[in-house]
DNA sequence: AATGAATGAGTATTCATTCAT
DNA sequence: AATGAATGAATACTCATTCAT
């Protein structure tokens, strides 16, 4: 008995389905409600009995899709592991996320510029993530796990690090990048605990 | 005695100049050859009289304004620093350079997904960059300043950080995070150098 | 229940209509869409809800108006009568035809020069209507009505002749020229039967 | 002492040839001033300074090509021959000049239909030769070479013939069309003088 | 719910022409 | 005589949106 309007109809998450994924090739702009339309086999009214507008699809489609949640049961799951182990496991964790969302991560890189509207959501998503995880690592401290470091710009390197590593050899296919496998993430992780500096070197 | 092909005319200037501010305003397809003639009161015809088309313009303004070699001019002058000092220098160094292309750093970000010809400038600029930083911190390893860590993965954490930073904070206006001031690069600093765990406890 | 991509429908006939009554009043280039678009009382967004572009409407209209198969009937009922009666009957059937479509024959001498699509239209349909009528001629020579001459060069001039006399005089308006009757016609196929030459003057 | 609006100037004459093959290729409308003045290694403000306007370049091009007076020449040699080969040289002189003027001839087969000017400049080019030619045939009436035929539509047949054969053959480039060479040339005027019927079927 | 015809404002681009130098 | 920067109007084409059916 849902009608068109409820968010859970199924014609409503295949039109915000083609809207993402025709944004994330060809920007927000280069995805028409006619190329949408095509894309599910309806005409372009159809999409304007769903949505009052192309702002308002890509606001809700975007907003639906925005990955925060995750991260909460993740870190949940590795309270009782080693630093180490609980860092490599967020990290896969993480890129695992965006690697599903590519297409939104695609979206919200080259529209938050200049869409205020997606700016937004993607700050709010941004920011959650980065409680959640500033959290994990001032409890760390307090177990006496690592050191007495400043946890904000610890999460914003941590995050920030994976994220641009996805963004260079993922997105752009940067190619004389290393792979973001298993031993690149193990490196990383290494990099962020121990000194960079000869052991013994730093005061 | 010059023309207005040359590349050095005052007006193919302006033009690249307006052209570059209004799309890191509102991107590429938002800066309209009219809004660009416009901003420099001249007709549409006029910008076609000194670019053969939009992607011409666009070319060639994001290639003159790419910024690569005042990297270089910084690791030599650092070169006999200590460690610490030299890092805090090339991310103020960094961190200068990216804010006075600002408008730039919006266009590579938004545009580099969907457009392949500035995703491949950018992604040029970006590789240049690493080369240099990672033949520093070899040279580094080699002098008994650093410990024997993989440098590239080094260098896009530290490049990604400050990068990343700057993006959030002065591009999008997440006024949540930390500024990114003297203190700020100080911490990031610490952060790469020393062990986020306590000392003794790692290994 | 037919759409408007259907050939059949009545505002896809209107615009082709308009199309080549323009173009042949004011060539290709000066029947622009927008003069199409306020022949119909549509606007011109309304012309791309028909036709991909102004070339696809041209195509369509030019291969759909162009006149083939009348002379096919024509020469099928004229099989029967005597030399003299049956060209002279092809003569104001073609006559008949090209001034029917004068708009379409402004057209194709216009453009088929520089336009290559149209110019292979052009040629197709001149090419079968040669080839009907040389078909009839050889019968006819077959039958001993018409001597051994060479028929496609017969054809060729009797065509020609035909066609240059209407351009000059219909098309082009030279007023010098005598009328395209019944007499001129007439004349035009006695000059091709009967020896230009004094009778037994030739070999 | 020879000025720039001199109409012998070589700068003129320069410009208007480059007109005439532009315009051949491309249709007047495709011959813009830009592509004339680079073919010229000139810059678009020197074109207006020897021409009025576009317009102007080309009424004066087109009128100072025109071909006229070979005909008169061509006539007055072939007084004294017989009237097989009178015609087969008239042919293949007509056809001589028309090949040479081929750019020409493009011109005004495609602008004639739309530009009254150059509509008027062809009919008054044809009218000339046609008089002369029918002065011709009527005198090898007199001298009874000829029959009492319809010179004027004679004529019409003759050169109109030609003329489509070169129009078909040589710059639509229909390829199954015969060659226009010496035998085809004879061909035809064999064809306009012998009787297409059989000998002595006709009364 | 769905269609698809129609709109109107906008976009890149072209081009004949002018004019100060 | 020649330049080339500048104009302004035009051109093909696109697209979000509306609405009668």
């Amino acid at each position: 008995m849902r009608n068109c309007h409820s968010p859970s109809s199924e014609r409503r998450q295949q039109f915000m389905d083609a809207a993402i994924e025709l944004a994330s090739q060809r920007g927000y702009e280069g995805a028409t409600i006619k190329l949408i339309a095509e894309k599910c086999n309806v005409t372009v009214g159809t999409i304007y009995h769903y949505f009052k507008n192309k702002e308002d699809l890509f606001r809700q489609a975007v907003q639906e899709r925005a990955f925060t949640s995750i991260l909460a049961t993740l870190l949940n799951d590795i309270d009782e592991l080693p630093i180490e182990k609980g860092l490599f496991l967020v990290a896969q964790g993480f890129l695992k996320v965006i690697r599903e969302a590519g297409m939104l991560v695609s979206i919200f890189i080259s529209e938050s510029v200049h869409n205020h509207e997606i700016g937004t959501i993607y700050a709010d998503m941004i920011s959650q993530n980065r409680q959640m995880m500033q959290a994990y690592l001032d409890k760390k401290i307090h177990t006496g796990q690592l050191g007495a470091i400043d946890t904000a710009v610890a999460v914003q390197i941590f995050f920030g690090h994976f994220f641009m590593a996805y963004f260079h050899k993922e997105l752009l296919k940067m190619d004389n990048l290393p792979d973001i496998d298993e031993t690149f993430v193990l490196n990383s992780v290494n990099l962020f605990l121990r000194s960079w500096q000869q052991e013994g070197t730093h005061v």
